[in-house]
DNA sequence: AGCCTGATGACAGTCACTGACATCGCTGGA
DNA sequence: TCCAGCGATGTCAGTGACTGTCATCAGGCT
């Protein structure tokens, strides 16, 4: 069966939320990781043996969301373009997130106050846009096209995030992003 | 006068040397922040006056691409669009990297190595294109067209720069550019 | 009950980074 | 010429992230 743990459930989940809450409370450089782990009721050392460093537990979720987006360009239909694909991935991608709500909200702030977070975020979006462009090339896409593709779907989803955490009572995700890449397409023919 | 040295001249200098032989020698994990000062003939605490991390020694230069990069869009024709005055500015500052040559290998090749490295680089990147962007609005682009453009516009500086390193005696950056802005316009255009 | 396995605790150690204070080598003025 | 001031460097002690190692503990299996 799968690795439940043994002694109070749930280690990881509890490391989480102590996390978030902390970086909220005081923020993230006047946390240490031995106050996070004493809050989940564990130490510091196994702190470190469920996430590799003391950013990388606000990121646990990157994983899914980069199945979804692979998954998406390779269910797109064999007629659709590879804008098209990305846009439908980039799409599905913004539901999931629209889902996590307050929560995606409250992640946001903490990463926004805090460059270190700022990098690690970023590296989780360049891994993201790689994981498209293999997508894409597995559907035959040519390079550079598959890259220019999969960064410009990218580069759509953080413009478009970022006006969705802005405006509070706005817009749902998708019409954002649909928006955007209307935008990106009128700005790259003006050459 | 400019601050320069009263004891052995360009500190700064001497331990940007010492750090990129280091790094290339043995890793830039390997190496440690007491190894370089000593090679340069200083201290571990001196390293951190010049600069804010052991990072940080690999991208000093950043600053004056920026500089490059804002002035070029700021120079455009009236009549340029968003995009021809983001092309401009990104092919001139592949032009001033193909000067720095052999050393611009080097330090890639010390990045590629390392993932906190890239981390720095990504959020370099990100600086670069806000700069960008800003410096569209001030032409008086709205958004999100000019963070938009600014975006593709260092998209495409990635993948041809990444293109330029690869191929060795390839072609020139300018045009490694030019192909890929020619080849973001035709998969945007696709939906 | 006794054994095995995986998760956790305890502990020591390295290294990046910081704050506080002493020191040194020049520079300009008395 | 000499000395006061200043900026760059050295010294030292300390914090906190992260790692390696070994002991320990809970539950499953026989």
């Amino acid at each position: 069966m799968q690795g439940m743990g043994r002694w109070e459930p749930n280690a990881r989940g509890r490391l989480e939320q102590a996390a978030l809450e902390l970086y909220l409370e005081r923020g993230f450089e006047q946390t240490t990781v031995a106050e996070i782990a004493k809050r989940a009721g564990l130490t510091e050392r196994t702190f470190f043996r469920h996430f590799a460093d003391k950013r990388e537990v606000l990121f646990w979720g990157s994983g899914t969301l980069q199945e979804q987006l692979v998954n998406a360009v390779a269910d797109a239909p064999e007629s659709a373009t590879p804008m098209d694909a990305i846009a439908a991935a980039i799409e599905s991608a913004g539901v999931l997130l629209q889902l996590r709500g307050e929560s995606a909200r409250q992640r946001q702030a903490v990463i926004a106050a805090n460059t270190e977070l700022q990098e690690r975020e970023l590296i989780k979006l360049a891994s993201l846009s790689a994981a498209l462009a293999e997508a894409l090339r597995r559907r035959g896409v040519a390079e550079p096209a598959a890259s220019l593709a999969a960064e410009a779907g990218i580069a759509v989803f953080k413009i478009a995030y970022v006006r969705w955490i802005d405006e509070t009572g706005g817009p749902d995700v998708s019409r954002l992003i649909r928006e955007s890449f209307d935008e990106l397409k009128a700005v790259t023919a003006g050459r």
